[in-house]
DNA sequence: CGAACAATTGATCCTCATCAAACCTTGTGG
DNA sequence: CCACAAGGTTTGATGAGGATCAATTGTTCG
């Protein structure tokens, strides 16, 4: 399969780069197929590569020393991952990186875009970008950990979630649907399978959403809003 | 009170800034003297300027909807903070900042660092290791959120929080000692005043550390690591 | 000395994790 | 096309960890 340059100023990053530079960085590619429940890389590993999502969904999770798991981000298509490794020359992988559904992944060469950072100064200012957004992003969340319980963390999470890597059902519906098991949502808002499974449940008794296996469809997102906001539901 | 362009070296951002890059920063900037409990700006207002703390202590919190606080991290003397107005022109703070200690503060205008920027690749390359840095603390510390419980956290927010700003008692003692109050450890651990005090109280009772009003003096660092780590008391 | 505020301590209660068992759903192979 | 296996999901029962509340005690400083 070959890659269109073009396609890739959809990357945030790449959105204004040249043509050379982007033909440039694909020579220096390779295009990963992953297929669903497949692994791209392993916490702790070098991190030699950077990637851009070409198709399907990703998810980054770290695991603490007792095996336990916490979902740190989750990503879609035409969004940049494991950006740290274009920043530290020799860094390991903070996070691991696994398939939502079957993808595909455009592995940069690190050193490669190490190197081109130095005399474009679009990328700098790109990956700060990013880098900020994704800071203000963990604190909001750290935040919401620390202070909030499990109910409106799950709601928060489901809008995140929804914003970031859902897919529309249809074109005028606000319905919003979300490639994840129960488990998945449990490891992203720091709870547990079973407390998850019986939240959705009555959520969906609301009518806030449909919940089947490894599939959350979010009918009304404002249901959720007005949760995560502090409305209790009686 | 004049500032010597020199002692900015020791700040990482500027450890290989050429003096006049120095001379002109120091003369874009303002010293702002705040007493204990004082704040140098409040989560919200524009990010007018970005800081380096010249003595004291100060921490960063971010509060939620009903007012609860969060310790989001703390800084000690030739540190920089607030520099995601550096990266972003119309941005607001994402958090608080106030004083632990009587302290001081380089106060740098935003729009005159995001200007040098441009012109300088050392500060792009310092920034970005400044934020990877910070990525990899508060991922770290989300994941022990989600994960861990309290009295676990409470010794890695100890650990943690004695690395960074902890005042050496004397030369060649391990002791460390804190400038916080119960209230900002639960702040900095996500827990209670109630529960920290139990806990402190119990490790002060096992000779970790010693307790007292608004001070943690940290005797023992490697009983706290055991607790960290695992090794349940008894 | 008294006011202000930090810390302690005990009693209580609630959220949510944990565990066990059964139930569905989906895909595979015969 | 059915049967089975694998793995996600549900549901109930139970209990632990900590938050919350109230009352008191300690510390610091003007």
């Amino acid at each position: 399969m070959q890659i269109n340059p073009e396609d890739l100023r959809r990357v945030d990053l790449f959105k204004e780069a040249p043509l050379e530079d982007l033909n440039a960085l694909i020579g220096k590619s390779i295009l990963r197929p992953i297929e669903e429940g497949g692994f791209l890389f392993f916490q702790g590993d070098p991190a030699s590569h950077v990637y851009v999502l070409m198709s399907g969904r990703v998810k980054l999770l770290q695991s603490n020393p007792s095996g336990q798991q916490v979902n740190l981000r989750t990503v879609k298509e035409w969004e940049m991952f494991a950006a740290l490794g274009a920043v530290r020359p020799a860094a390991t992988y903070p996070v691991t990186a696994q398939a939502l559904e079957s993808s595909s992944a455009l592995a940069i060469d690190s050193k490669f875009l190490r190197e081109m950072m130095q005399t474009r100064p679009y990328l700098n200012f790109g990956l700060m970008q990013l880098m900020t957004g994704y800071i203000n992003e963990l604190q909001a969340r750290y935040r919401e950990m620390a202070t909030e319980r499990v109910e409106r963390r799950l709601a928060l999470t489901l809008l995140r979630l929804a914003s970031q890597i859902g897919k529309r059902i249809h074109e005028d519906d606000p319905a919003v649907e979300l490639p994840l098991t129960r488990q998945d949502l449990a490891e992203a808002s720091g709870s547990t399978m079973f407390t998850v499974s019986r939240t959705l449940a009555e959520w969906e008794r609301q009518g806030i959403l449909e919940a089947s296996r490894g599939r959350v469809l979010i009918r009304n997102p404002h249901g959720l809003v007005k949760i995560a906001e502090g409305e209790e539901s009686e």
